[in-house]
DNA sequence: GATATATTTGCGCAAATACGCAAATATAAG
DNA sequence: CTTATATTTGCGTATTTGCGCAAATATATC
């Protein structure tokens, strides 16, 4: 793993790791069509202004694409690019083998 | 989802999201057996403490299994938990049908 | 008890972050 | 040009966060 992926990665799980904006992918989910920011606006309770800069994050992080649609910015999730690096991941983590559960075996418990 | 749910997710995806963390989690995912913290400390440069409050929010979040084990801690990855967690999310937001990359149809591009 | 090793905790600091509000910008429509 | 709507940006603020250092704790060894 390369320390630049590692650090994109990194940012892509930060993204995704605050509340409002962890709100915001998940309403962009259940949403059959792309949303503009102010019908995003609702599902976390804060400003606009808020909710703006939350989607330019995730936007670039490459979460949710933006299409410019007359003084509308209108959001929709990149579903497939964030589920493979998801899975990437999970992949990376379950991996392999089975996991190693036994504890360093040629360490001896000197106390039992 | 359960709001606290959501929360749960949002808490696990920012520890995850910390480029130290996640060097911790890569650390643990390629050893055969679980480590304690000295030796994980190699990963990231920084101090022992910074290590030891990594870990334990790792472990806070079910990332990482502690073990006690003397003066040390044992350290090893929740590798079928978080795995399963990540694809979870990756499911859902992958999820149902294909990505409605048509923007908003019934919304009237309106002057009208 | 003294010493060494592993880890945690207290403290302070600097940087990052999330937020609200108001102003600015962009575009649409009258 | 004026007004209305959608979004962004500047600014101030409060909180969180990552960090290092030193001290404290826990345990093993002498």
């Amino acid at each position: 793993m390369d320390i630049t992926q590692q650090q994109t990665l990194a940012d892509l799980l930060k993204a995704l790791g605050e509340y409002n904006r962890l709100s915001l992918v998940y309403r962009l989910c259940e949403c059959e069509v792309p949303q503009n920011a102010m019908c995003l606006c609702d599902c976390c309770s804060v400003d606009s202004s808020v909710t703006s800069r939350h989607l330019k994050v995730l936007a670039q992080e490459g979460v949710v694409n933006i299409e410019r649609r007359g003084r509308e910015r209108i959001y929709s999730l990149n579903r497939s690019e964030v589920a493979a690096k998801l899975r990437e991941l999970a992949d990376f983590i379950d991996g392999d083998s089975e996991p190693t559960t036994e504890p360093t075996p040629e360490r001896k418990i000197s106390h039992g």
